[in-house]
DNA sequence: GGTGAAACCAGTTAACC
DNA sequence: GGTTAACTGGTTTCACC
């Protein structure tokens, strides 16, 4: 991981359909050690994979809801239970276990208010454990960046 | 926006590198069509772009903290010069303005604890504007997946 | 909209510095 | 670890259904 490896993925950030010419050209090396060195970084896992980005809107999950959620309990197979309930709820984008006044933060990821309502009722208050949740819409996406290299 | 159409962001979204041959096997047409429907995709904005998942841990950005901010106003000056601080900062990867108790949360991305507190003191303290803030560091990560295709 | 083949370009390998 | 050149395979275009 030297200083051109972090420029490969700055490039491959913006772009990951970028061609080796263009990689190579930026990086100012030619495609073979280029394309060497992005396999090394797959194989060790830097690079854990391609994706795209989408438009939630245009898929009909504009609307993003951050739920702060405390627990009852804090055992083992409390924790371990909800993270398998939350892992078949599609909605749910992000999960996190935090430090603070409370103990997850779900991202969650709906059409509209309407949407999160019923996935409100009908899956997330239906969750056995649950000491309590506060929802906060998000009214304004100020900052979305890429990891800095 | 048909259903061939999601399942091919369904196929990208777990490897924007799919061939056209892999993709057009997975949604049962030639490699033609779905070309073409990948190329409307991207014009119309659905497909924002091609990324890579990163693993942040080998990057030295193992540590990821929350941050809850209120601000002292809310003019439209206040938001404003509030969102060009925040992109001045490349360890703040996400930021929101929310609904709720606090103003704003923002995702931070740092080395460690003591990386965070020198991020904290030396660019987060002195925005100008802040009323108060609260951290959270996650302590692990249940979920983190694809929007729901 | 779809198919299939031809043309073109990019990813991959190998031989060498 | 780097370069150039040959090879292979995928992307893009086109003529046709």
């Amino acid at each position: 991981m030297d200083k051109i490896d972090r420029k490969i993925l700055q490039v491959l950030q913006a772009n990951a359909r970028a061609s080796l010419q263009e990689i190579s050209q930026a990086v100012g090396l030619s495609a073979t050690p280029c394309w060497g060195r992005i396999k090394k970084m797959e194989e060790s896992g830097v690079i854990e994979g391609y994706t795209i980005r989408l438009n939630a809107q245009a898929l009909d999950l504009g609307d993003t809801v951050l739920v702060q959620v405390t627990l009852d309990s804090h055992s083992d197979n409390t924790l371990e239970k909800f993270g398998e309930t939350l892992a078949g709820i599609p909605e749910v984008i992000e999960a996190y276990l935090v430090s603070g006044d409370y103990d997850y933060l779900l991202r969650v990821a709906v059409k509209d208010t309407k949407d999160y309502e019923r996935l409100l009722r009908e899956r997330l208050y239906k969750i056995k454990g649950i000491r309590h949740s506060k929802s906060s819409f998000v009214l304004r996406t100020l900052k979305k960046a890429d990891l800095p290299l």
